[in-house]
DNA sequence: GCAAGGCATGAATCTACAT
DNA sequence: GATGTAGATTCATGCCTTG
């Protein structure tokens, strides 16, 4: 028996191979992703000579092949844990996406749609040179492509959207700025890529019922639990750093004693 | 030397390999999806009319694996073809769009941005089991980490634009019907997946100058080499299929003597 | 000639259930 | 699993016909 509404602090994957398989109607999954060039990849000038890295910190960055295998891991873990039911989200930006992408098709997972979340008040691109980042990717998937019975609330999201079907490219929501975003003691932001109540919300609300289980491998910040017990989810966080655990149970008490 | 500004009727990869390092200012590639269509079901609309897929040969794949075998292959001739300073464009939906950036990615490619084209007048999601299909991305990368000076009109696009930098979100143009679609004889669109001249309009105005050499590996109805010659830009396309060869030089002539 | 309304159509991994 | 069948489901636009 899974203990609900509670976060574990563990390492993701150690925690997620004690999970029975089909356990849960909703994987909400924000995996981290500071990838830098792989190590063992060398990189070749135009005219064919090899560019030798200046700075003794190469090494210290994460290789693809490193991302790959801990992204494999833990969502092969997550397809293992879901219902047939269920649908699993994967959130993520074009450093890491496509490679999660890739992985998840690879181990048999079933697109349902890529989701686009417009962000309203991204930062510019200061120095020029490229488009402005104005968007994450959610992937939304089924356990194998035989699974047709998932839960998805059309009728309530038409009525959410003037009647009118909703769109991949319909989810447009503030990054999480202002009061939403938590400050540390000094009154810096408390967790780097705390995610919008209203992201999580909607996906909630797209694709679980009242009284289904939610699981996010990645609590950081709690923004899942807040969400999963204002709309009546039960839900069962990981994470791995004790202080973000600290910092999303004290959310949460908050949030309980403000909700009474 | 390259010979400019025609429609290289063969072998996509076979091509490729005849080509110079370093010779390209721009790649523009829209590839096989590798849509992989249910079997024996027909998408019907409430009228009674029936939706006509893509189900050309030329997207059917035996497996992943196959189709990345494929991508990688065409990919990696590009990748050494596009001078330092250029860029190469790909595109494609959630199907294929994940495999081709973690594709690209191993082979080095950098990227600068995944843009999205939200698309207006997309078809509906029927069953009503989905969000609707809106949007395709594309992948805008340089040929490796180190190259920085590539060429970006960020002026230019910001005049177009209001004056506000243009965002990995603003690419919103109409799917291609209508007057612009190419029809056979009996009407029937005469290819399944032709581009809309704005959007590959955008691309080159983007990221290309007067003069500029610009390739595309999957010419089909020849969109590229309209825009390219409209705005003053060589071209050279590929493209297997006669059929399509001959729409595309048929249409090439046609706009030439427009343009008188 | 003009306005109103009908009709065609678009890269689609578009269902549920019984046998 | 694979196959067959009943049944539920969808939106904006542009072109063309009709009045």
């Amino acid at each position: 028996m899974i203990s609900q509404n509670e976060i574990i602090h563990d390492d993701c994957i150690k925690v997620l191979k004690t999970f029975s398989d089909n356990s849960f109607d909703l994987i909400f999954a924000d995996p981290p992703y500071n990838l830098q060039l792989p190590k063992n990849k060398k990189l070749i000038r135009a005219d064919g000579s090899e560019v030798i890295p200046v700075s003794d910190s190469w090494d210290k960055f994460e290789s693809y092949e490193e991302y790959d295998i801990f992204t494999e891991n833990w969502i092969k873990e997550c397809q293992r844990i879901l219902k047939p039911t269920g649908t699993i989200w994967i959130m993520g930006m074009y450093h890491n996406i496509f490679r999660v992408g890739k992985i998840m098709q690879d181990l048999g997972l079933w697109f349902l749609n890529d989701v686009i979340w417009v962000k309203i008040d991204a930062m510019p691109n200061f120095n020029g040179r490229r488009f402005t980042n104005n968007h994450e990717t959610l992937i939304w998937a089924v356990k194998n492509k035989n699974c047709k019975n998932y839960t998805f609330n059309n009728e309530f999201l038409k009525q959410m959207n003037n009647g009118l079907q909703m769109k991949d490219t319909d989810w447009i929501f503030k990054i999480c700025k202002g009061r939403e975003r938590l400050k540390d003691g000094n009154g810096i932001k408390a967790h780097p890529t705390q995610k919008p109540l209203k992201l999580i919300q909607q996906v909630l609300l797209s694709a679980s019922r009242k009284g289904d289980l939610v699981l996010d491998p990645f609590m950081g910040s709690g923004t899942t639990a807040i969400v999963a017990k204002a709309l009546g989810r039960n839900w069962v966080g990981i994470e791995k750093e004790k202080k973000y655990v600290d910092l999303a149970n004290m959310r949460i008490k908050k949030y309980t004693e403000q909700a009474r």
